[in-house]
DNA sequence: CCTATGCTTTCCACTATGGAAAGTAACGAT
DNA sequence: ATCGTTACTTTCCATAGTGGAAAGCATAGG
């Protein structure tokens, strides 16, 4: 009813895809470092968005070190934008 | 490390505080409605914000009828004004 | 092969969120 | 005065979400 996005809504989600909105991919251990949680948890949160097809993830080696990159799909992008647009239906009512 | 008010981001005290703001006060009933909760989730979650400060809460009668009125109290909307440039920090960078 | 590393999965605990239903209190009627 | 109704409030319960620790797994490099 109010247009948020479940998926999205919850404060390390929202980090986290606002976060790849502004680039095509990043690292796995750059984004635990930027949401500043544990291995485990970034690693469920970004299964639980790339099972829903908002995020992609691609496995390669980078400076002799496994790196897992992870990036928002086309299809996550526009959940983003959809989020972001009903948020602001919410938060542009205040003053 | 966001700023995100965890009293105020839940989707339904977002929509509450959101819809208080821009009035003084509002009716129980009225809310109620808006939010599309049960009773007893406004009822919860008008005592939990009532709890931390950010709505007071008045009962009086009107139209012969016992009415509940709520509304955000000054540190209700100074958290709700820091949560909000919180959340804009955030979804600006989107595109 | 073997080891180390970089995630992934399992396990567990705790909190949040919601509705139904029982409870409470006070207005208005009689 | 008390009684019924109404307007919340509280309790009970079920479910889901969130997080970390630790064990598991797979692979690049030695």
């Amino acid at each position: 009813m109010t247009g948020l996005d479940p998926l999205i809504h919850a404060p390390t989600r929202l980090q986290l895809v606002t976060t790849l909105s502004a680039v095509s991919e990043a690292e796995f251990a750059t984004l635990r470092t930027a949401l500043d949680v544990s291995d485990s948890v970034l690693s469920k949160h970004v299964s639980a968005l790339v099972e829903a097809g908002y995020l992609h993830s691609r496995k390669g080696v980078h400076a002799g070190r496994r790196t897992t990159w992870v990036g928002l799909t086309p299809v996550g992008r526009k959940a983003l934008h959809e989020h972001v647009a009903a948020v602001r239906r919410l938060i542009d009512a205040v003053e």
